[in-house]
DNA sequence: ATTCCTGTTGATAACGTTGTCATCGGGGTG
DNA sequence: CACCCCGATGACAACGTTATCAACAGGAAT
């Protein structure tokens, strides 16, 4: 054990290496690595040099055990049938856990999610928040879970927001109006709909804004241009297939996502209709999939990345502001 | 704090809950829980009943502290332009490490990857092990921070196997003769080929199998019907449309892989050529999108899923057996 | 009987942080 | 001058495990 050996050993000092360097205790070390107030600022100076020196890294583990706190969030989602979607979401998540220092766990539940498994996991992993994904975030048994063992939480998505539970949405409602103007604009007035996997919020607010936009413009609601799907690709050609068999077709198609769009086109494809010549189609951006479509697919950009960033910042600083207790003058 | 409370505080019970109410020392209870050798089969049984009852759950932040492992692994990969690879090999790994009772953490490297970055996450995670997928598997310089790190990885798909690393790969030589044979069997005697992204081995191995399917064949090699993709869509595109504007065109592509196969049934198109009758359309099923297109493709499947689950596991159970050390006779 | 294993078991010291509380020195205040 | 308060600091316990080593019991070998 030459402790006199020259090479540094990178990375395993401990604070009290740092303490010693820097002439100080281990708890004013403690206070500068956490920013906590009342400490000198020559005092602070010399602590941060010392971890420089040393090229400190506090460990995780110890400041978890100790702390109740491990700096690492969950991102609880369901086995998707469109993975993009959750791409996404980490890639926002991701960034926003990065910039706080913090680490990111994912979390499949599987059609299973069941509140024990979700127990399980938070026990397992003591992670500090969780981000629920649709439609997870709709399930109560879960939120339940969430709030018994006092895990903040921040769902994306959710169906019907709950003033008490920190939410981000994007405005399905909106953009959906905003796509249907679109279609409408090129003249169609028979647009068929294929509607959302109705566990996500999501797929009934597109729907109403369908509907809405259809009222707005003076075109008459028929049900039967109206059908469900599941967000994949299957459900969206079924649909699309239902439509195109009725008596008098749809001239265009509006799927609640892109990847049920390119099943539409698919099934136009098998019955000889062209596209865009026979029929029009329209989807939402969840996926990169509207540009790898013949012809290309319209629509609306959803910007999944900057939400789930944005959510995610929120839940850490949320986190953030509870340990540190006191009166912020800060909002939110 | 009424420690009077029915409620059993679910999960809140350490290890001296267990310990005495077993009566037992902690010591044996960890004995127990870590399946260690020379204890009694009564005092076994009598502590997982007590574990039982207690519900309870070692704390992985103690766990990691004392014993110097995390019970976690990390999955490096770079940010793709084919995430469904990454899904899957997630998809795998995770199934692998959750069965191992280990957590999976996620870590994009971004196209920055430097051996500083990945230093930092093994130091701030403290991961056991890595999962390296291609194209990372080749970077020399993170294996090189691994190894002086001492952190246990294993491969992906990687360019040159080096029998001092693990390593999982497809057969990837193989498979393109397969693929390739099964475009002959249908006539085609010109047939294009689009590479994948050189800094993925896998590609360099395809376009050889490629290359000797067709010298089996008795087939001469024409370098004009070869060109470069780099795994995404829009290569895939491009490469096509070099191909199909050739003096004499071929009458079947293989791609790399599928979302390239995609890019090129849309380049077809653009030149009017229809699908399947003008031009066969062969790839890899690294990805859902092969049941997206239209006509579907021909595609050769990779497991790419159990690949990653066999690599987690192999890499699990290797950092299982150098931490215990010695002559398990069991297997698993 | 004595000695030496060997299979079980437990006391207690790590592990590297944060939390609690005590201490020490001023600078207001009465 | 006596008092109190407050900013700055440190000693030490606590967090919940695993690691080390000693102790003990009983059987085999001498």
């Amino acid at each position: 054990m030459s402790r006199t050996s020259v090479s540094v050993n990178v990375g395993k000092a401990t604070i009290k290496d740092v303490a010693s360097r820097a002439g100080v205790s281990i708890k004013t070390v403690s206070r500068v690595l956490n920013k906590e107030p009342n400490v000198r600022e020559e005092t602070r100076n010399r602590v941060n040099e010392a971890v420089e020196d040393l090229q400190f890294k506090p460990n995780p583990l110890a400041r978890g055990l100790a702390g109740r706190r491990t700096y690492s969030i969950g991102l609880l989602y369901m086995n998707p049938h469109e993975f993009s979607y959750v791409q996404k979401v980490f890639e926002g998540a991701f960034a926003a856990c990065e910039s706080g220092g913090y680490t990111l766990l994912l979390r499949p539940c599987d059609d299973d999610i069941n509140a024990a498994g979700v127990r399980q996991f938070i026990q397992q992993t003591q992670v500090d928040g969780v981000v629920l994904l649709a439609p997870v975030s709709d399930r109560v048994e879960i939120i339940n879970v969430l709030a018994e063992l006092g895990t903040p939480l921040v769902q994306m998505s959710p169906r019907t927001p709950n003033p008490k539970i920190a939410a981000v949405s994007p405005n399905d409602f909106e953009a959906c109006i905003m796509l249907t103007e679109h279609v409408l604009s090129f003249g169609h007035r028979r647009i068929g709909f294929v509607s959302g996997d109705p566990e996500h919020g999501s797929s009934e607010k597109r729907l109403q804004g369908f509907l809405q936009c259809l009222h707005t413009n003076g075109i008459a609601q028929d049900e039967k241009l109206l059908t469900d799907g599941r967000f994949d690709f299957e459900s969206g050609k079924r649909g699309a297939w239902r439509l195109l068999n009725l008596n008098q077709r749809p001239t265009a198609i509006i799927a609640s996502n892109d990847a049920m769009a390119a099943g539409a086109i698919v099934a136009a494809r098998e019955l000889g209709l062209d596209v865009p010549e026979h029929l029009s189609v329209a989807g939402f951006d969840d996926t990169p999939i509207s540009a790898h479509t013949w012809p290309p697919l319209t629509t609306v950009r959803q910007p999944i990345i900057e939400m789930a960033s944005y959510a995610t910042h929120g839940l850490i600083s949320r986190i953030t502001d509870f340990n540190s207790g006191e009166t912020h003058p800060e909002n939110h």
